[in-house]
DNA sequence: GTAATCTGTGGAGTATACTCCATAGTCAAG
DNA sequence: CTTGACTATGGAGTATACTCCACAGATTAC
């Protein structure tokens, strides 16, 4: 368990991004009492939560998508199971779509790439 | 040649989405008098490179990266070509890294994937 | 025991990427 | 020759995802 400086010392992120998250819901913190007031506490999940919530951001989706896929297999999630693999099935789905579209940029780029190193070698 | 009715309707893209990216610089067009008036028009390039902006934005690449890639390969470029080389190389290592994470993020959802199905069946 | 550094809250501000609206000119169909 | 669907411009508004700030209490290092 850690204070939210660590953890963002530790992910990456800034202190802000991460209260951004928890008030989203996309992270959860246990209370720990601090005087007349209370700090919040983060486990190691959190942490690797965070990371994983990075990744998928710089791949393209959105922190709404990311919540429902991490609202799918919270073990207190509402949701029931086969529902949660109708959800999991589809982002699976949506990554292989993405990996595709990747590979067809990539090989695009290498096109070019050639044709502008043909140019200097003329 | 086209307008941008017609452009939007071949791209999914709307007018106002498309005048943003003109804008932005991501996309040309050539004027065509009308009356008092000049309309803009669009060639089938503009066309597939819009396409390519939108493949783009779905993987996580901002405009501004994206139109940074596609002003290393314009013909009137200023930028020299040895930097235009370094440019598109640069786009292909993130591609491959985003390629990376996406297998990664992948197997995890997989794992989760076949946790689900079992505890189902159970 | 006090200064520096941490913590939380509330709210304002910013960057990106659109999206909508009002106004007004253009053009093809009937 | 008018009506309906198109076009451009300028500017306001929106959603997403932060980012910054002021304030105040908590903790650590000396």
């Amino acid at each position: 368990m850690m204070l939210i400086g660590e953890l963002a010392q530790k992910t990456g992120l800034t202190r802000d991004t991460i209260r951004f998250y928890e008030k989203m819901g996309l992270i959860s913190a246990s209370d720990r009492p601090a005087g007349t007031r209370v700090y919040k506490e983060f486990s190691e999940n959190m942490m690797e939560r965070l990371l994983l919530i990075h990744q998928a951001k710089t791949l393209g989706f959105t922190l709404n998508e990311i919540k429902q896929l991490l609202q799918a297999w919270g073990d207190h999630s509402k949701i029931p199971k086969s529902e949660q693999v109708r959800i999991v099935e589809r982002k699976i789905e949506e990554i292989s779509q993405k990996r595709h579209q990747l590979a067809e940029i990539e090989s695009y780029l290498t096109v070019k790439l050639n044709r502008l190193k043909h140019e200097i070698n003329r």
